[in-house]
DNA sequence: ATTGTTATTGTAAATTAATTGCAATAAGAA
DNA sequence: TTCTTATTGCAATTAATTTACAATAACAAT
């Protein structure tokens, strides 16, 4: 399977921009550790790692990483937005505690007859969809339940 | 059925807050429309009817909006978030454009089974999702395969 | 290899969405 | 009508993201 790095580089081929050492170090950043970030955590990620690449080369690097098809958003919360790599990675949910924030990912296998419906329903060539779940996972659900003295055992 | 401005009475008694005409406006201006909304479309929309709410009240009543029941976040675009009503309406999906930015809404009744499903599964108390296709409307389609030179006339 | 063009970088300043402090106002209970 | 204090408008603040600019460095052409 290409990398994710061989990817961006004919991306920028492509697209007649300039490959730089910043932008292979994000990116080896992200896919070192498969999972959501968001500006900020991937910044302090990479300066521990003795990296000195300003925030700002982050954000410029974003929409790149975003059109060469590494990552995507993911979702907004606190404040700002959250990507998560996409490259090499099945489509994927999410369900996300609004209690502790945990957040479980899935393949829905069903979305795929979904989008193929829809398309011919409503005529529109669908490229990408987003599916999150958002409640209380069992562990909040029953600490809650606990204090309100509610018996809601049949969740678990 | 109950006026959201009912909904919004009852749930500011509750609470043991005060309603306000400012927040009424607000409520009614929402229900006016039934559609998306961002905070300064909505301030500029009630500015042409004569109302001097400040911006700052409409961001401070949105939380007790979403509290109440009566809208939700819809999506983050254009740097920042966009809220829908969602009392009187039933859960919908969105199909949107990435192209036109034309946005259709549709009632997959599919969701009920497969939320019931990951509830079971991943032991979640699952209260809201939400779930939306990008891609290209036909047109949009259309446009962009006449000048590509490209035959996709199986979409329409 | 060397050179020249110009995309990219880091820094700092600017911009934009959203929040907050504060004094004046007004909702709603007494 | 009075009192308490939640809410308001305004202005200032915070936080995320973008941008201006001069220095640097990719990479195509020599």
């Amino acid at each position: 399977m290409i990398s994710p790095l061989e990817v961006f580089r004919t991306y920028i081929k492509e697209k007649g921009l300039r490959n730089t050492p910043e932008r292979e170090t994000i990116i080896r950043e992200i896919f070192s550790v498969h999972d959501h970030f968001d500006v900020d955590e991937l910044f302090l990620r990479m300066r521990d790692q003795k990296s000195k690449i300003a925030k700002a080369s982050i954000y410029r690097a974003i929409p790149l990483l975003i059109e060469s098809g590494l990552i995507k958003e993911a979702f907004f919360e606190d404040g700002h937005l959250h990507y998560e790599p996409i490259y090499g990675h099945s489509r994927h949910c999410h369900l996300r505690c609004i209690c502790c924030g945990k957040v479980v990912e899935f393949v829905e296998e069903e979305m795929d007859n979904i989008v193929d419906r829809l398309a011919k329903e409503y005529h529109f060539n669908i490229l990408d969809h987003r599916l999150d779940f958002t409640g209380y996972c069992a562990e909040c659900n029953n600490k809650m339940n606990d204090q309100d003295n509610v018996d809601t055992k049949e969740l678990l």
